[in-house]
RNA sequence: GGAGGAGUGCCCGAGUGGUUAAAGGGGACGGACUGUAAAUCCGUUGGCUUAGCCUACGUUGGUUCAAAUCCAACCUCCUCCA
């Protein structure tokens, strides 16, 4: 591995961010000597970013501290078409309106990681829809279009894979690297961005924009990308517990955040204290020295840090809490997840099986009595074996909640309202 | 435009008239073992008012006592030819 000079690519490759570089020497050069603005696209395909996504939130948070400008682009605009590299069949086409909402969305989390602002060194969240969609075709394909080889673009595997399994790319999708390749080119004219960085799904597109630079006249561009990440045992990043694991909090508790990191892997625990926090490395050989069941301390460390970068530390500290008193002390912590019950439904009592759907420990009645028959449910640390079972104000504690568990991870607060 | 092939449950994939809510695998979830880990082993994996009923094998219609399986039309995708 090249030793860097600058301090950001040196951080970078220190903590296993790196895992193509366009021109190591250059832009290492660029970045020892002056302020540099790169960009990460975003695609609004949900209202919230996931797990998956917080490695390139990681590497702007990054930038930003070691006196760089980070820029996240918001793909209001290439997400009307939608990015078919590596991917096996044509996403569904988003309206407008719900690429709306969900930037709308996705823009909240960016605050805890950068400051915005107008100053040389703030972020900055640009929306590609601002030139994108007042692009007249003719003058597009005129300007830009006549830089592209299509036999070149074949050749980038994003694409080739596709077209060698015999699935279909439609003229749309094609269409997609050339509009990031713009964009690319067009962030460089607005604000002088000289990076573009991205997951290693993400190479071919950005080589795309860094040819484009030459042809229309931009300074030399560069490319960094991330390692695909994988679980050490082989899974995609962002999945668990039934669920994507979102970075907003309406849509994902801080607890259950918590929980997603304190389950990692023992293997995985060093790589993600470094990519996913920004303790010093010395602090996390450390931890990652914890051998057998002290690496739980690490890991615990590791679902803090990560949450607090997130949601801030008191709420990762309450998390923390929360997991302490439900798992170490076998309590009942009030501030555990919660499903609010209407007080009429408990007083004539709730069967089991609509309880746990109304939790979401469950998606039907039918699988809430697989789960009983399955002898995973249990009420207040009792065991539910009849799924007949009714819930009622008798079940409540004397701080009027009841704990509905399913599994020995997953613990819902029963309240009435 | 012509000829051929394909569309099955979350995904892959078997099934070519009945015993098929549909083999097998993957994934996911639950259990055991542990350390709220991994690996391994076991179980579950369409819905419901569950000895029963309903919905489901691209769509719509047809044949039949009976269809994922046969027929027709349509839709979508792929291959070769023009």
């Amino acid at each position: 591995m090249t030793a860097f000079k600058s301090d950001f690519l040196r951080i970078m490759s220190e903590r296993g961010f790196i895992h193509q570089i366009s021109d190591e020497t250059g832009l290492d050069q660029l970045f020892a000597t002056e302020t540099v603005t790169a960009y990460i696209g975003f695609d609004p395909t949900a209202p919230s970013l996931h797990a998956g996504g917080l490695i390139q939130i990681m590497m702007l948070h990054w930038m930003q501290k070691t006196g760089h400008r980070p820029v996240a682009l918001m793909g209001g605009g290439t997400g009307m078409v939608g990015d078919p590299s590596f991917k096996d069949e044509a996403r569904k086409l988003m309206t407008p309106q719900t690429i709306q909402d969900n930037m709308d969305g996705i823009k909240k989390v960016f605050s805890n990681y950068l400051t915005f602002g107008d100053g040389p060194r703030d972020a900055l969240m640009v929306n590609n829809a601002d030139w994108l969609l007042p692009l007249n075709y003719l003058e597009f394909l005129r300007d830009v279009g006549r830089h592209f080889s299509v036999n070149r673009m074949l050749s980038f595997d994003s694409v080739k894979l596709r077209l060698d399994r015999d699935q279909s790319l439609s003229f749309l999708e094609f269409n997609y690297m050339i509009l990031q390749a713009y964009d690319f080119v067009e962030l460089n004219r607005r604000y002088g961005v000289r990076l573009q960085m991205g997951g290693s799904d993400q190479w071919g597109n950005i080589v795309n924009g860094i040819d484009l630079g030459h042809r229309m006249g931009t300074p030399q561009l560069y490319a960094l990308t991330t390692p695909l990440l994988t679980t050490a045992s082989g899974a995609k990043m962002g999945k668990s517990l039934g669920g994507a694991i979102w970075l907003n909090p309406d849509m994902l508790s801080p607890y259950d955040f918590w929980q997603y990191w304190r389950n990692t892997e023992d293997a995985d625990v060093e790589r993600f204290l470094k990519l996913y926090t920004t303790m010093s490395l010395d602090e996390v050989a450390k931890l990652a020295a914890l051998g057998g069941a002290e690496i739980n301390e690490a890991k615990k460390v590791l679902a803090t840090e990560i949450t607090a970068l997130l949601h801030g530390r008191k709420a990762a500290e309450e998390a923390a809490e929360t997991a302490r008193k439900t798992f170490e002390e076998g309590a009942l912590a009030q501030t555990l997840p919660t499903v609010e019950v209407e007080s009429a439904s408990l007083e004539t009592g709730m069967g089991i099986l609509s309880l746990l759907v109304a939790a979401g420990l469950a998606t039907s009645n039918g699988e809430a009595r697989r789960h009983i028959q399955g002898g995973a449910v249990r009420l207040n640390d009792q065991p539910v074996a009849d799924d007949k079972r009714v819930v009622t104000t008798q079940d409540l504690n004397p701080e009027n909640v009841a704990k509905l568990s399913l599994g020995k991870k997953k613990h819902i607060l029963v309240r009435p309202a």
